[in-house]
DNA sequence: GCCCGCGATGTAATCGATTACATTGAGTGT
DNA sequence: ACACTCAATGTAATCGATTACATCGCGGGC
């Protein structure tokens, strides 16, 4: 009744192997194997199944070919945030990867939530998916500090851009630590010596390694870090703005802030402008990512590029290489890149001399 | 041999109903009613049930299930460039509302290339998804201009932001002709006489509302349409900053420019003020979309506030109607809102005077 | 002339769940 | 006490492909 029903009310019925069978007079596992396998079917009989399937209009079944062989062809790709433009360009890049070797991609938006992340862990026990790519930087089930028990998967995962820490699988990432040292060094290069930095949710592990890598530099310049100079953040431009506010209002200013996004850098930069100051002329701003809009804002805004689309590549490489039982490197390191733009320049003398000895 | 491999390989092989059964002592048909129809099983059955669930970490086969139900519980979503900042937040309202409802969501990125949107048509066409929401303007097969012969798909489809033009399915999108109209005729309520338009590319239905109610509102206030006024565009932070230099090179200048959409607005603006113009003290600019960085630049952008996000659930609402058998709106229109922040002022009088009659 | 090997193909088991239909047994009305 | 209903459960067909194993027939080696 029931399939009857559905019958009658779609129209045709979606063709299967078996109308392809008997159109092309062949068996079903001859039509299988002339899309599986053709050099192991008869030039004439993979002529006639084709024939018979462009006919039909026939496509394979996937939850059938998915059931049969344990393989579905999916990858799930889960992230915090959906809405956090940096994620658009790397999902692209995976996207790109995924497509070109035959994948589709589901995608697993936490939004925070941990209901909704057991249900993605849910999509790779099932087999669902036949691997997963993690930009959250912690495992299935897995608390914020990276203990606990990670959920059994049953598939294979790469993380991409947060480095889960003591999880036993591949990470793609930008090495966060040099690049944040290279900019402070970059500040410091410029006379700078009181170099805030405006930090990001401190449970984020690709934060403590930007926030290392700023001390890293200060350190290397010979500079005392100061914790006064640590602003708290969180990737907003919001919190770019509210921490630009609490420099307006403080006595003792920072003559340069490297925020560790370019989103609060560039909250930062225009809560301070409308506050009165000059970037970079009284005080110089840095970011982090490179953003698309890190080059239209004004100043446009000195930042570390990441190469967000190759590290989406990259990482839906790894994923296929170990899908495919391929060697996979433990860890892939991308190169980032210094882009020096409007927003920093030299020390102001008056910041320099107000600051040489209070 | 295949089977033993894995086996061997993997550890433990994923619980099967059959397991959950005999551990409960009751029938596979038991264990599947007691998850899916609870009220059609005894008290007793299904507590053992869940138990044996628990014991043995059962997770249902997706695979199996959608192979005999028909039904994937999964939608793909279709777009013309992950990469566009615009989809992320109607992206985000789509995952939320299809968590909801159960469905997870795969995510065809077309890029452009015709081969992709063929292999998307396809999955529809196998039943791997049970519907579509598309944001890229055009059904599967169908050329730009809305003729020829869309691909049969078999499943419910709506189209999201871009109407399409001639198809018979259900459309979720904001009034962009009266938006644009109600830009044009905020601009000319400025003072504003020589309004320009920089569009976007002309195969897109969105645009050619966009520039309608363009030309809409140039009528609504009494002013000629001046097609020298009218710039080439792409949507592109790129083709702002080339229109804004070719109207640097112009000998007589619009006072006000109106851009459909954002990116666009901010390149034009960052190309006038490195021309020496004043904004909007000088030339006014407008924009299209109200994206995130509109409010962050220098000076804010005046712009047509889309809701985004309730786009995206209001099409994902739309299509579980739909995939339950529920009679769904074939169009609903969502209000825009005009958000005027520094980007546009009164019509300098130099450029009203130059205006007047040439 | 017989047998073996091998390429081409067919038959049917299998993947794991859903569900139509059958069966059982307890309760109810007369 | 008997027939009937209905709730609870079981049995087995089914979804559509893949693939192990069986079969067939042809050609070559001895």
């Amino acid at each position: 009744m029931d399939e009857l029903d559905r019958r009658g009310e779609g129209g045709a019925r979606a063709a299967r192997i078996q109308d392809v069978a008997r159109l092309a007079e062949v068996s079903t596992a001859t039509v299988s194997r002339a899309l599986a396998t053709p050099e192991r079917v008869s030039p004439e009989a993979r002529a006639r199944v084709l024939e018979a399937i462009a006919k039909v209009g026939y496509v394979p079944n996937p939850a059938a070919r998915t059931l049969r062989s344990q393989k579905s062809n999916m990858v799930l790709v889960v992230l915090p945030n959906l809405d956090n433009i940096f994620f658009s360009r790397i999902l692209r890049g995976i996207e790109e990867a995924l497509f070109e070797a035959g994948y589709g991609m589901i995608i697993g938006d936490l939004d925070g939530s941990p209901d909704k992340e057991a249900r993605f862990a849910a999509f790779t026990a099932a087999g669902q998916v036949d691997g997963a790519l993690l930009l959250n930087g912690h495992l299935f089930g897995q608390t914020r500090d990276g203990r606990g028990p990670a959920a059994k998967t049953g598939v294979p995962l790469v993380a991409l851009c947060e480095a889960i820490p003591g999880a036993d699988i591949p990470q793609i990432e930008v090495d966060n630590r040099a690049a944040a040292r290279r900019m402070t060094r970059y500040l410091a290069s410029l006379g700078h010596r009181r170099i805030a930095y405006l930090r990001g949710p401190e449970t984020n592990v690709l934060e403590r390694e930007r926030h290392r890598g700023y001390r890293d530099g200060l350190k290397d310049e010979g500079l005392a870090f100061d914790p006064a100079l640590v602003l708290p953040g969180d990737y907003s431009l919001e919190a770019g703005a509210a921490a630009g506010a609490a420099i307006l209002a403080r006595r003792e200013r920072p003559s340069a802030v490297f925020c560790s996004n370019d989103e609060m850098a560039i909250g930062l930069m225009r809560t301070l402008i409308s506050g009165g100051l000059r970037v970079p002329q009284d005080i110089s701003v840095a970011g982090f990512d490179d953003i698309e809009f890190a080059a239209m804002v004004e100043p446009s805004l000195t930042t570390i590029h990441q190469p967000r689309r190759a590290l989406g590549r990259q990482g839906a490489h790894v994923l296929i290489d170990l899908l495919n039982g391929r060697e996979a490197p433990p860890r892939v390191r991308l190169k980032t890149e210094l882009v020096v733009r409007g927003s920093t320049g030299p020390a102001p003398r008056s910041a320099t001399k107000r600051t040489a000895k209070p």
